[in-house]
DNA sequence: AACCAAGTTCACAGATTGATCAAAGAAGGA
DNA sequence: TCCTTCTTTGATCAATCTGTGAACTTGGTT
């Protein structure tokens, strides 16, 4: 993690987009800010923010599908931005994974206080112990995982290689970084090695949880 | 323990549920909210909060139904949300296990005076308490067990092991971490002490109680 | 199409780790 | 003190996991 927390802000209307952002900087946060539910998806995703504030109103589709496909990777924290009285929306919002929200028009202090109180509280319990990607749900305290729902038993290798992958989504790693930062090994030990744990891996938590490349190494699938 | 109780509240009208929510958090507490009964009874679970708000009037199934899953597994303290008058419902609620109750409207600040008195009951007395998993039941104050309905005796250490296992549920200990939280030894003396006691857990309470994680540790078994 | 490089699969020996048991040592009560 | 009960420890055996090479398949290049 990062000094200062990240925020993503999805918001349509860029006045209060610009607002927001100018307000939480002043706090020390670092602010990105996306205008559409699927930039807002792709800026989630990349960015990997401690936190997302997210308005429920939105062109292309709208904030609760946004909200969802944030929360299927893994947990991220998300206060949504609701019109005042909208509560079907609501309920669906919170049903979503939504931690909290707040109605238009709203005070930035009150936002502020609400961020503080958000972050503080997930923070505190640093990762939940939980990873997701996909089908795949792995509880880092109980090294347990599961795919499609389905419990599957992974050895403590399968465990900590697919923690990495669901840890660094997006980066491709070499066989040798891999058994650096895995397996603690110093260099060059052999392998096959990494490719016997990811074929393992693939068993269980399915063929596209690892993707390769080519003469390259190793990633998380997209 | 963490530092501040944590609240689960089930409650599907997002005004009250945010409203509590609120209220709560300045009183101090972690507070997590669910809309419905399926995810209320998902979030108690995966949650173990130290109480737990219940709307009786929720969509999926009702409240009742959902107090009673909760405390299947073990017991957590229940306060019920309730319109005034439903007076049969009360007598339901209260039988499947609720601890208290509170009739709508309430104001927040009785409802955070009954989270009090509840929390001031149950975890006042930290030795006194009933702790649930599976068919296994064990009696803090009297330090006396049950495996499916027949009295077990356990030793101390025993006791204390399989306690501990109850109160992290889901999280897997090393045979060191043991060590030094159930028996309070600094480090390094042996390792098959553990192994011998587990075993004995094993055979009194059932061999499914604890689980091994090969090349890590052991955990409350699922 | 043919070729070479890179990735996949498989089986198994060796190593690591856990279960079990017996017996010595400690603690406490009669 | 003696006896009972509980705890700890080491030895042995069983289960499980890991690492490795060889055969085989796939992908990229000329």
């Amino acid at each position: 993690m990062s000094d200062h927390p990240t925020i993503a802000v999805v918001e349509d209307e860029p006045a209060i987009a610009a607002a927001v952002a100018t307000r939480l900087r002043a706090e020390g946060f670092n602010v990105h800010i996306a205008v559409d539910g699927p930039s807002g998806v792709a800026l989630v995703e990349q960015l990997q923010p401690d936190l997302v504030v997210l308005d429920l109103m939105l062109p292309g589709f709208d904030g609760i599908e946004v909200c969802r496909r944030i929360q299927s990777d893994r947990h991220v924290p998300v206060i949504m931005l609701t019109a005042r009285g909208n509560e079907s929306d609501l309920v669906l919002g919170l049903g979503a994974g939504a931690d909290d929200y707040i109605t238009k028009p709203f005070s930035p202090r009150a936002l502020v206080a609400r961020i503080h109180a958000v972050l503080r509280r997930t923070h505190a319990a640093p990762g939940s112990g939980r990873l997701r990607h996909r089908g795949v749900e792995l509880d880092t305290s109980g090294r347990t995982g599961t795919h499609d729902g389905v419990a599957v038993h992974l050895t403590v290798t399968e465990f900590d290689l697919a923690a990495w992958f669901l840890r660094h989504p997006g980066v491709v790693f070499t066989r040798e970084q891999l058994l650096q930062s895995v397996w603690g090994y110093p260099d060059g030990s052999g392998e096959r090695t990494v490719d016997s744990h990811i074929q393992a891996v693939r068993r269980k938590l399915g063929p596209d949880f690892v993707r390769t490349v080519h003469g390259v190494g190793y990633g998380l699938g997209q």
